[in-house]
DNA sequence: GAAAGTATGTCAGATTTCCAACAAAGGAGC
DNA sequence: GCTCCTTTGTTGGAAATCTGACATACTTTC
């Protein structure tokens, strides 16, 4: 078990947690740490979702079967990952979605239940572990508006300045780096590689933006660049 | 303070918890009914987040400002309705947002870190506050997800398709009703009213869903409409 | 029941985006 | 230096979307 504490101990959802606490912690939780031969599931969906799973080795991946039975990946998670926890935490009663192991993997299985329902002993890292997971939840909330906020833009000229704006906020600096490559970037707003190149290349002749690779600078209309 | 219970009672908030323990709690809590004016501010963009907000009378705007200063409203939220939680949760230092009273208003402002942090009384329902929390922001982020999936897809027959398909499986069941009319699906997810409706049609024609008004009903690609 | 107002379906032209292919620029390895 | 390979920019024709306008159906109001 001792072996997973390096992998735990990166995950956001343990920050703040000394290794010694840990092994007291997954005890008083009922952690449980699966082997799950490559191929197999973790959950299936219609499983009650009662589980916070946490990479411990292999990859996992989780897959949704539309109506029709057409199956499709939505995310593959690596060691020090989290999956499950948005349908856990929401409290639906089954999950919409299957999780498979990739490759052999060990996985940490926390029951939510007791996550949120404070133990007898009143551990102090119990409520750390909330607060963490509750963290992580909603930052993925902001980042999943941001996200919104960029795509629900008409062209993908408006898209790309709703991003880099957003960005120049967050940085505070009309210069700034970004951590997508250009077809990471046109993923992320939905649209077209090409389309984005040609439409990056038009914003920097009218001397709105200025760029270099993924370094971005954002020009007030009136001053150009200088 | 007990005139606004009825409204809080409702919120999901603060569901479990019974009208007698709701004085108990904000008193733990040190929540704060405050009033604020017409056009005044809640908080404004760059205060620390520290407050989850709920509305009790009037409704509350949340605006954001972009790095050039033009501002454009987020969401409106009436009676009930929770405003600065993720922030407050994510932890971040500052605001990107502000909250401004559209008319005049009662807020409820809990201090979010007193709120995770089980005080000393052991409340039951302290835990149950942080369960509630912790469910909203969880569910807000399916629904996220679900309308990315949505605006994802290439084609705006794909993401009708896609949300009718979700739809589907959900109620589980071909046949369904959804809760948007016409502008509003169309807005859900980002594309043209008139195109959509053009779409709808060509989907009847082809004999893959059928529907009326806002009834709907998806068919396997072989057998028709019975 | 008539009239007004709203929601929905349809269509043509203008715009935008996608697609596919290629050119140019940069990096890694030799 | 060279080549190979990846990333990025460019372009033209095809496809999809948007725009605006209008017709039709349905509701509401009087």
């Amino acid at each position: 078990m001792e072996e997973y504490f390096d992998i735990l101990s990166q995950c956001p959802l343990f920050s703040g947690i000394s290794r010694q606490e840990m092994g007291l912690m997954l005890n008083c939780l009922g952690g449980k740490i699966t082997c799950i031969a490559k191929g197999k599931p973790v959950f299936l969906e219609g499983n009650p979702a009662l589980f916070v799973g946490v990479v411990l080795s292999g990859t996992v991946q989780i897959v949704r079967d539309d109506y029709y039975g057409n199956r499709s990946v939505l995310t593959v998670v690596s060691p020090g990952g989290l999956f499950g926890e948005a349908f856990a935490c929401a409290g639906v009663e089954t999950l919409p979605v299957s999780a498979i192991a990739l490759q052999n993997c060990a996985v940490l299985l926390l029951d939510c239940k007791r996550v949120l329902t404070g133990c007898s002993n009143a551990c102090p890292f119990h409520s750390r572990l909330v607060h963490n997971l509750l963290r992580g939840i909603a930052q993925k909330n902001l980042m999943l508006t941001s996200k919104i906020r960029c795509m629900s833009q008409k062209t993908t000229q408006e898209k790309l300045m709703e991003f880099l704006l957003e960005q120049a906020k967050q940085h505070d600096s009309a210069e700034f780096v970004i951590p997508y490559d250009r077809q990471a970037l046109a993923d992320y707003l939905g649209v077209e590689r090409s389309a984005m190149s040609a439409e990056i290349s038009k914003l920097k002749k009218a001397g709105r933006i200025d760029c270099s690779g993924s370094r971005f600078r954002v020009l007030t209309p009136d001053k150009k660049s200088s």
